[in-house]
DNA sequence: AGTGTTGTAGACTGGGCGATCTTTAACGTC
DNA sequence: GACGTTAAAGATCGCCCAGTCTACAACACT
């Protein structure tokens, strides 16, 4: 009946991930989406509505995409207190090595205090990953790698708070020595959980 | 020789800071800032140049008067390691008790990436806060409060990674247990570092 | 091949922005 | 009390924004 879009959503998703990273939601233009993303002008009105409904996709494809990794790290086979200690590295790894781009879920925290919607679909991805945290070491409770009578929820807790501080904090100038530190103690607390073998 | 200004400086800066601290740099406006705080435009532009100036002194206002308040708490008399405690436990009531305000430099934190002069006045902030506390817990060291061994400046930047995600994911709406918890396994953290008495 | 529908391209609009310029009023000095 | 200086008030400027509108081109269906 008519002619075939010549872009793929996802990618144009994929895309304003990038830009909103990069810029946050206010410093990107809608001229700068659409000639960062090669889609035309109306394309974007029609298939997200407007800047904001642009945004709030990309925001929480990239809160799928980012947590959805981080929780199969977390089931991955295997110890489960391993796979929290490489999480928790892995994430600080990560924000050191590129603050430049930055963590949108951080960037949208701060942009959005005031707009709800946003707010909530941050707000879930968080307790997402909260709960991978929790869950993995409930396993590991189970299996006997952490001490009877610990609290799962509370270190997943710490750990949760604990990280989006390190990708909050990463993006300032000398903060390496800070998050290594903090890494090194966040594992402390763990270990300081951890059944004698 | 002439009219004398009819507004303080410094009440300026204040009220400069409430207006970034609610909205960001971005989200106001200086037609905002202008009817807020009574000024009238030209004295804005002859006072701090323009509206970045303005941002960067309200800036190091803030982060200055915030941290010497903590310090000044870190620096009270008596037990050092007490001090500590309180000035975690009080950070995450503040940031709880009244989200829609938010710590500027969490704010200036996320919105200044790529502005070096603005992060380095951020840095400096969280550096002093960082030394206050590794200072106090040294103190804490020096009396016997803690145990042979303990390295305080570990545990200052644990403490300083932790509080900054705490003031950020305080601005969720859902966070009351997250940030109750992650101050209890905190000081936890604190009295396992605890000298036996 | 013709026709209708839909994506594409880009000009256009109204509004808000930061910053400047002009005019007016208030003050210190002599 | 007149003068020179400077703050205050607000009109104005050019720019860029998000979003709409118009004209054109490409494709599907018959």
């Amino acid at each position: 009946m008519a002619r075939p879009r010549s872009f793929d959503e996802s990618e144009v998703l994929d895309g304003a991930v990038a830009l909103f990273r990069e810029r946050g939601y206010e410093g990107t233009s809608v001229p700068q989406i659409i000639s960062k993303l090669g889609i035309c002008r109306q394309s974007l009105y029609n298939t997200f509505g407007d800047k904001r409904g642009l945004y709030l996709r990309a925001l929480e494809n990239w809160g799928r995409r980012e947590v959805d990794g981080k929780l199969a790290l977390l089931a991955a086979e295997g110890s489960p207190l391993e796979n929290v200690r490489t999480l928790v590295r892995g994430w600080a790894a990560m924000a050191s090595s590129c603050p430049s781009e930055g963590c949108l879920t951080v960037t949208a925290i701060v942009e959005n205090r005031s707009d709800p919607e946003a707010a909530e679909v941050v707000e879930r991805q968080v307790e997402r990953l909260e709960s991978g945290f929790r869950e993995a070491l409930e396993r590991a409770l189970a299996q006997g790698e952490l001490k009877e009578g610990t609290r799962p929820e509370r270190i997943a807790r710490l750990l949760t708070t604990a990280v989006y501080g390190i990708g909050l904090l990463a993006r300032l100038p000398r903060s390496g020595a800070r998050i290594g530190d903090t890494v090194s103690l966040l594992l402390g607390v763990l270990a300081e959980a951890e059944a004698p073998r």
